[in-house]
DNA sequence: TACAATACTGACATATTTGTCACTATATGG
DNA sequence: CCATATAGTGACAAATATGTCAGTATTGTA
């Protein structure tokens, strides 16, 4: 397999899946847009309060650009613009609930590991 | 839930996987041993040889520190080294494996929209 | 006229990650 | 004595990612 995209090559769905996912909020947001969509700009902010607006706007944008989200924009006055997850951009669940329950799973082996020197 | 981990704060699993997980070559890495294990250093470049040395030893240490894959010493000349998932990181196969397979989706659709241009 | 709400953009600074180059150690075989 | 193989390390450069600040547009309402 060989694929070219953006100026790059890739060798496995696995490195092409990477570049596509891996910025420093994506998965953050297409979790909160797996739970509830379509999102205003606005209500990912609310959910989403460490990224900074620019940032989010940006990661946005690469998303909807990779066909990960839709955006849609309703010509009124102030402006809506509401986002979702594409057919594509669905698929992504699996990988979502894999990382959450592997990082909680984690989370509990670093207590027990931080129990295990307590008791010591 | 609230971690603390290498002098910063996750409230949720999700973000402390990240934080682990998120290196350039990480997910690379437990592919390979998913696949193969142990594995020794050199063996590991081999089926790497996009990742330089330097930086392959970077991973592999934040790895072990975090304890995702163990790292055992042989003392013999030349030096032997090996490298396997530890417990907690066998359970990162669903993520390894759900990547993959959603890279491989996205890209028969890129493919599929590339067609689809050839077409018009 | 000024302000509010929403969804942005541009220029730039800073931080973090990644890559490169040169270097070390060791015992064996030639 | 020299080269070889393996598994590194340190210092630094470069690239990339992320964050900050200020500014734009729209139009209904006070």
């Amino acid at each position: 397999m060989t694929i070219h995209y953006k100026e790059k090559t890739f060798f496995t769905g696995k490195d092409l899946a990477l570049s596509v996912i891996g910025g420093r909020w994506k998965i953050a947001i297409i979790w909160c847009l797996l739970q509830q969509s379509p999102l205003r700009l606005s209500e990912i902010q609310r959910k989403l309060p460490e990224v900074n607006q620019r940032m989010l706007i940006r990661q946005l944008r690469e998303l909807e650009e990779d066909k990960i989200i839709t955006r849609s924009v309703y010509p009124v006055v102030p402006p809506k613009v509401e986002y979702q997850l594409s057919e594509i951009g669905l698929l992504l669940e699996p990988v979502v609930t894999s990382i959450c329950d592997w990082g909680d799973n984690f989370a509990e082996f670093l207590e027990e590991d931080a129990d295990k020197i307590a008791v010591n």
